[in-house]
DNA sequence: AACATTTAGTTTAGGCATAGACTATTGCAC
DNA sequence: GTGCAATAGTCTATGCCTAAACTAAATGTT
């Protein structure tokens, strides 16, 4: 077979969907994510990392350990010491030992950090509703559900190619 | 209004959609990056950055000025220089000067790079078509269309922010 | 021609991310 | 209880990415 493989919108007739449909995902996710990053740096001098990190332990009060939080944000363990050691530094976080296990912390949310964590989510959600103005309601759920299928596909996928290993 | 901003799925009623939607965007994102990535990595020693960078020039013979590369991977300038230098070190790509311009280049594939990249690109679309294959060809434009959608809006909303500097 | 502005590209400092090596602790097998 | 694998977290080296400051060349104004 002859299919050249572009990265872009104007593909010839052998090129997959997928492809196009691929690049256009990420075209999406990196313009709504500059919004938020922007808006989290001029706003609240802060960044997407660190305020997603947040956005975890705001739904878990009695924290979470690390091994969760790298799991959940979907990054390695080194990234989230590093973040959490900011995070510390600035009394937005503290770590909490896990009675019965020496090795472990409960990462939590400081008093300060949920004050400012809430300023910061509430702006957070006007973005990203703002994001999504285009679309009707109808088409938010129609989008919602494909990415479901995507994701679970994606997903089952992974697990099989780890399993092979 | 108390509604609160929260980042999962596990949103309450007061949640818009369009959290959901966010997250569930970055979600699959990273999950089909990531297949990529390690692909690239493991089969070709490479990065998705400088695949991309490739992709681009596979497509202009006559090269790109960095400007151009810098506008279309949606990257700042500091970083195309970074990403053209290694190609540049392994020979994959070269510097052209630009008759009656000196400050600018045109940066196009040699052709190891040319022949280097028809491999990648042969897996990558399979990485992809793979990825996306648990959608219907209907829902695959279903899906090619909202996200134009999505894509449009941004996109106007960005340039009005930036005008009203 | 002289000066300011814009444009092309690079450099620097710093944050996020990874993979892989490392330390300390836990828990299991025996 | 001794040995050893698994687990929790950190550290190191490296790469991508940004914003902002910078150099050099081109362009526009007067």
């Amino acid at each position: 077979m002859d299919k050249e493989a572009r990265l872009d919108g104007t593909t010839t007739a052998e090129h997959p969907e997928a492809l196009r449909l691929w690049l256009r995902l990420l075209t999406c996710t990196q313009l709504v994510e500059k919004q938020v990053r922007g808006g989290l740096r001029e706003k609240f001098e802060t960044t997407l990392p660190r305020f997603d990190l947040m956005a975890q332990l705001e739904r878990a009060r009695e924290g979470m350990k690390m091994n969760e939080l790298s799991r959940r944000l979907m990054v390695t363990g080194g990234n989230i010491t590093g973040i959490t050691d900011q995070l510390v530094a600035e009394d937005l976080v503290e770590r909490a030992p896990v009675p019965g296990d020496r090795r472990a912390y409960r990462v939590r949310l400081t008093a300060k950090g949920r004050r400012q964590f809430a300023d910061m989510a509430h702006q957070h959600e006007a973005w990203v509703v703002d994001a999504f103005a285009g679309l009707s309601e109808k088409e938010v759920g129609t989008l919602h559900r494909l990415l479901g299928k995507v994701k679970q596909h994606t997903l089952s996928q992974a697990l099989a190619t780890k399993e092979k290993t």
